[in-house]
Order: C-alpha cells, then sequence, then structure tokens
DNA sequence: TAGCACATGTAACTCGTTACATGATTTG
DNA sequence: CAAATCATGTAACGAGTTACATGTGCTA
C-alpha cells in the first residue's frame, strides 16, 4: 500500500467524500504535507476499494459522469489505525533549495541575496497563513484541551508543526541573510 | 535537467571525483538534503557529458574496470551558478509522520505515544550528530568570518539549516507528547 | 575464506506529474 | 458568451528505487 492510500484513508475516516473532494483536500489542507493530482486519486480509490477498504455509492448526478460518494470501511479504519502507530522508517529528505545553497557559493553575491530574499518572503507568506488558520481554531475551540482522539486534533497538531517549520526556516533565512552581508536583515 | 544533475554539479564543483565517489557523497554528507542511488549516478553523468558540463579522464584502475575522474568545465561552473541563484518554484512537501499524525487519533493511545517517542528518539540523534559535525568545524575555522564565496560557506549554512530543523522537530515532539499526555515529556 | 570496499553499468518497477479526453452547471 | 467549477477517467513520460550483473584487492 502506497502512502497515498493512507492519505485517502485518513480524509476519508473523518467524512465520505468523492474524488474530486479529495484531490481538493490533498491541496488543501492536508496538501501542506502531502499532495496528489486527481490522476493519481481515481485509480487509487479503485484500489482500495478492491482490497475492501473502501466502498461507494453511485449518486447520479446532474452532469453526463455519476458521481461516487466514497466511504472508508471498519477494515479500512483498522488497517488505517495500525499504519499510524507503525513507526516511519527514515525517509531521504529532498530539498532543492538547501541545494542551491550549497552551491551558492559559485554565483554573484547580489543574485544569492535576492534568491534567499525571495525564500523568505514564501515563507513569511505560509507564516502568514498558518497564524490565520491557527486563530480561526482558537476562536471556537480550546487548544489546551483538545481530545487526542478528536479529528480536530490531527487537524491542529499538524497546524502547530507548520507554524514551528515556518518559524524554524525564517530564522535561518535571516541567519543565512546576515552571513551573506545584507543590510535589510534583521534592521 | 533534473536536480540531481545540478547535485552532481555543486559536488564536482569543488573537487573532481568518480562516480562512486559521488554516489558516496549523495549519501553522506549532502544525503542530508539530497540522495541518490549509484544507477542514477552513472547515466546522468554521462547525460551531463554529453552537455559538456563535465568531462572525464580514464584512469586504468587495478580493478576489472576503469576508473573514470569526472570534472566540472567551465560552462558547467556558470550552468551550476545561474540555477543556484533561481528562485525554487515552490515543490510539494511530502511528509509521512506528518501524515500519520494527522490520523493519529484513530489509532490506540499508547501506541500513537510509543510511535511519536521513536520519532524524537530519530531527531534527538540526528541533532546530536550535527552538532558533533559543527564543533569540529568550529575547532578548525572562525565560522563568524566565513566568506560566501568558500565552498565551506555551503557546508556550514547547510549544517546549521540541518541543527535548526532537527531543534524545531524535536521540540514540536515534546508538544505533541505533552498533549497527548505522556509523563515523561519534559519532565 | 568470507565479507567488505572499490568500481561501473543495465533492467524492471513504482510513484508522481502533465497532458489528453469529455461534458453539464454556474458565475462574471 | 467565456471561463471557472464540478466530475471522472486514461496515456505518456520522468524521476527514483531495488535488483541484476561483474570482478579485483584487502582485511578479519
Amino acid at each position: 500500500m502506497s502512502t497515498l492510500a493512507y492519505a485517502l484513508l485518513g480524509l476519508l475516516a473523518r467524512e465520505p467524500a468523492t474524488g474530486y473532494q479529495l484531490a481538493q483536500r490533498l491541496r488543501a489542507p492536508i496538501g501542506y504535507f502531502w499532495t496528489a493530482s486527481h490522476s493519481q486519486v481515481y485509480p487509487e480509490l479503485a484500489r482500495l476499494e478492491a482490497l475492501g477498504l473502501v466502498r461507494h455509492r453511485v449518486i447520479a448526478g446532474p452532469g453526463p459522469r455519476d458521481t461516487k460518494s466514497y466511504r472508508i470501511t471498519a477494515t479500512g479504519r483498522r488497517e488505517l489505525a495500525a499504519w499510524a502507530v507503525r513507526p516511519v522508517e527514515p525517509a531521504p529528505e529532498r530539498d532543492e533549495f538547501l541545494l542551491k545553497v550549497y552551491s551558492l557559493w559559485t554565483a554573484d553575491p547580489a543574485g544569492a541575496l535576492t534568491m534567499i530574499e525571495s525564500r523568505r518572503e514564501t515563507h513569511r507568506t505560509a507564516l502568514a497563513r498558518y497564524e490565520e488558520i491557527e486563530e480561526s481554531i482558537r476562536a471556537h475551540t480550546d487548544v489546551a484541551a483538545l481530545d487526542p482522539c478528536d479529528p480536530a486534533f490531527g487537524n491542529y497538531a499538524t497546524l502547530r508543526a507548520g507554524l514551528s517549520y515556518e518559524r524554524h526556516a525564517l530564522g535561518w533565512c535571516d541567519w543565512l541573510l546576515e552571513a551573506l552581508g545584507a543590510p535589510t536583515a534583521r534592521g
């Protein structure tokens, strides 16, 4: 079973959905840590159904195609829970940005500065977005008392990861800019 | 040109190497942010040579096979420098661990704790390794005065990224353990 | 003498992306 | 009336992994 299979099960464990909706959610919210295009989703759903982990119900929609509403089965739910606690085998990190920094000494310093600054901006934007989401969650939830058996726990925990990650990335960009001798970094 | 191509150019810009040595360096040191197996390296080197970005010299080694020493060309060096300052298009993040956390609410709480603790241990080990490397660098280099045009700058900057990343990951694991109600987390 | 390091390559397979293909309904 | 959204699928391609293939020299 591919990781995508578990991404889909994880979404369907929350609520039934169509392949189209699942593909959307693989852009956001869980697109922040797992993505897939619809061309991957539809065949994967068929495979999961063959294994008895999901089932679908056809809804004759207004369009030319039937809408298929998928839901997770009890077996699928057990499979998901078992996978979730199986330790991840360390996967190789792949970060093109770090690879560029590794070779940045070969480039012209002005271009290097611009490159890092643009990256810093990306992280700043991502952090702002996550902070907005956090505020909206805090507005209607007591996050200090979140039940670990509530799906909202998964949402909040991964959001915290995103917040922490962006802050780390921003801090490192700031350090880099300073090291490169940028006059704009940290005043 | 694939990203692997630039990983190889980035290594060859520092010093000439054989395919075998490049494959090794793609496990460490740059394996921390880009990896490849030898089966990928050899064909990629041939492609780079066809483009005139690297050249090789055959050394009749003691073994049954010739040893090919590759070095970067002036064109290759220019290509690398141009790539290094080109802003990265935002690549989709893929983090299987976060995906598990997203579905952790479906699992049994004891198993969840063990899973996170094992992950925390992985980050602790990685951080310790990076800290050792940092110490060994500090022992013979004044890192505050590193020249951005020195290859050592790339080494140190990426190491700093690793240190910062592992600290972020550790901190988040600690928060998660606390949120899951672990008695061992933070005293 | 068994296993590892050195050293280079090919083949089969999986995972993921982009493009191809279709077509109704809603919104600007 | 043009474009986006909803909705489902297939095909071609690229990137990466694992296994296959070969063979020497050194070390435990």
